[in-house]
Order: C-alpha cells, then sequence, then structure tokens
DNA sequence: GGCAATCCATACTCAAGCGTATGGTCATCG
DNA sequence: CGATGACCATACGCTTGAGTATGGATTGCC
C-alpha cells in the first residue's frame, strides 16, 4: 500500500506502479514519468518495470484509467446526498474548495493535453463533471440553455483557479481571503434561492 | 525563384530565433521547443543558433521576454481607449472572446507552469491583467474587495475556458452557442448598469 | 578588391532515457 | 524438497537532443 516513502522490500505489483506513478504526476508532472525516476522512487530497477508493463506508455494509460475510476466518485456520491438541490452547489462549492489535494492529479494533466493519452480522459471527466454542474444549476432553477451555459462556466472557473492558484503560486491569499472568495463565487455564479 | 519550396534564404537574427521559437511553442508547447527542430524550421542547422544564442534556456528566456514585451499591448490599449467604463467590460469580454489567436502562446504556457523560467512571467502576466479587471469591476460600481474577487473570478473563467475548449477539444460549440455563452458570461459577471 | 566580422554547415562528444536480454532469487505448491 | 512461475538485478543497445569545435561562406566596410 505504501511504498511511496519507505524503501521497504516488499514486492511490487501492477498496482504499486500505477499508483506509484499518479504520484509522481501529481508532484512534477506528466513530463517527468520516467520508469528509471520511478523504479529509483519505488527501491527497485528497470528490470521490475518491464516484468509488470509492456512500455512506458502503457504504465501511463493503466494510471490513467486507474485515476479516472477511483479518483472521481467520493465529491459527486457525498453531494448527490445532500437532499435539498438548493443547498447542494453552495456545499458542493465550499467542499471542492477546501479540499483540494485529490486535484492535484487533475490539475497535472491538464498541463498535459497535448499528450494523446490524456485528451480522451480529460474530455470525459470535464464532460461529465460539467453535465454534474448542469443538472444542479437546473434544479436550482436556470432554464435549460442558462444552465448548460453557467456550468461551463463554473467549471471553468475551476479549472483557471487550479491554474493560477494551485501551480502557479499566484497572490498566495491568507484563508480568510479565499473564503471570501469562494463565498463571492457562490454569491456570483448560484441564482439566489 | 525557388521561393516556393524553400523558406528564404536570408540571414537571420537573434529576433527571428525568438519569433520562430514562439511560433513553436504556441503550436506545440514549450516542451516542444528544440534547437535542431526550431533551425529546420527556418530552413538552417543548429550551427547557426549557438552563434546567436548560448544554450536554449537563454532563447526560452528571450522568447519569454519579447513576448511579455510585445504581446500584450494591443488588447488593453484599446480598451482603455473607451471613453464609458460602462462599455468597457462587454467591450473586452466581446473581443478577448472573438481573437483568440494571440491567446495561444499564454495557453501554451499556461500548460509549462512547472518550468521555472516560465513561472515568474506568468505571474507578473496574470497579475497585471488581473489589476486591470479589478480596477475596471471597480469603474462599473462594485466596492473595492468585491471588485477584487470578480476580477479573480474573471480572469480564472478566461484561463479555463482557454484549457478547456482551446487546448482540449471538448464540446466544440457553433459560433451560436458561443456567441450566447459570451453573452452569458457578460450578464452573469459583470453587474447591470 | 581585400579584410574583418558576421553568419552558418559539418562533424563530432556526451548524457538521458527507453527498451531488451539474460540470469538470479524467493515463494509456493505438489 | 525440488520445480515452476513470479519478481527483480545487471548489463547492454539504440535513439534523441544538447552542446562544442572548427572551417567555410557571406556581408559590410575601407
Amino acid at each position: 500500500m505504501n511504498a511511496s516513502t519507505k524503501p521497504e522490500r516488499t514486492r511490487l505489483s501492477a498496482e504499486s506502479w500505477e499508483d506509484a506513478a499518479l504520484e509522481l504526476i501529481a508532484e512534477q508532472g506528466v513530463g517527468a514519468l520516467a520508469v528509471e525516476a520511478l523504479a529509483r522512487r519505488l527501491g527497485v530497477t528497470k528490470g521490475s518495470f518491464y516484468w509488470h508493463f509492456r512500455t512506458r506508455e502503457a504504465l501511463l494509460q493503466a494510471a490513467l484509467e486507474r485515476w479516472e475510476q477511483y479518483g472521481e466518485r467520493e465529491v459527486i456520491a457525498q453531494i448527490e446526498a445532500i437532499p435539498d438541490p438548493r443547498v447542494r452547489l453552495p456545499e458542493l462549492f465550499r467542499r471542492v474548495a477546501h479540499e483540494l489535494q485529490p486535484h492535484r492529479v487533475y490539475a497535472a494533466l491538464l498541463k498535459a493535453l497535448d499528450h494523446p493519452l490524456v485528451v480522451p480522459v480529460m474530455a470525459r471527466v470535464s464532460q461529465r463533471r460539467t453535465e454534474f454542474l448542469t443538472a444542479a444549476f437546473r434544479e436550482a432553477g436556470l432554464p435549460p440553455k442558462e444552465a448548460l451555459n453557467r456550468a461551463r462556466l463554473t467549471y471553468a472557473a475551476y479549472v483557471g483557479f487550479l491554474q493560477l492558484n494551485f501551480t502557479l503560486g499566484l497572490p498566495r491569499m491568507s484563508h480568510e481571503d479565499f473564503d471570501a472568495y469562494v463565498e463571492h463565487m457562490i454569491r456570483t455564479l448560484i441564482p439566489a434561492a
């Protein structure tokens, strides 16, 4: 399970490599995903890697697949559990804002949209999330077209925020300023109940 | 005579390389900035390059500097020429939306925020633009703090849009849909006059 | 026309990183 | 307890791309 920090002497599986790959991607981007670097990180050598995967691209593919499957469910599931649709959107905003950790991989993949393996994954994920937002805005009272555009706008704001304040270290806001920003977003983007 | 096959046989300057570099960056990203590739593109060899620049990084630095200086003025100057502050913001939105060409470099640099040379440039540019937006929102009637947060939100939406619809090919909207989206943005983000 | 200075080509070296070949070790099962 | 298969180390080949060395070509200038 935890093979990232300790030079443990346990045997590795394909999943170990995929997790480590995602870890590395989150930290240093897709471009830094090199097999020898990963091996060093896991305390083994290339010999191990090429037993589990045919190529470097195969690892990337598997890691992306893994991320797409297991990395998305929590937030959406939590939000969908909230009964009152009017509370959902503000809650979604606040939660996403305060759990930026799981978004590290997403931010990294955003910077790798030139890679052919990354594009379809990101397209699917972004599509699903935008649809989720669209439905939420409709439940909040917006007509269909308005809801779709508002969802696009909201999701774009999310993505842009990741880039500007996450990977770029722009004017690192204080906690207070950040909370104020989130509340401002809520007031501006969510139709008044 | 052979102008049809060969791209001119004129001598090159450092600026030629910088411009070509920006072109390449816009097309294929910072990672694709290789000196031999650039040389091929300019119809010369490495020998030329290393006369003009000491290293690859030096070219990047020079190109970024050039971009920061010459690539920004037009839009802001045009907008500042509009007398009525209330017309400025909608106009800004519409112009930026329809002249996405000059934003190709910016979008590419956004994906290279892990590179140490890119970060400070992007920090400065984003900072300046956000300040410009903040001032505009204040003139549009928002109180200081509101104006700042609205500027952040707006700029984040811009950046996110670039990523999602520019580099990623998300649901390629039709022209009509796109215009509708822009107008929706205007209605949502700009305080009513 | 000749002489610098500028610009470019050719031919290298060197390091990084992917992938291959092959043999070693350890657990597990019969 | 030995054999099989899973897992890993070592050593190599190959390609790409940065940077260097050096000489040839071209231009500006006197």
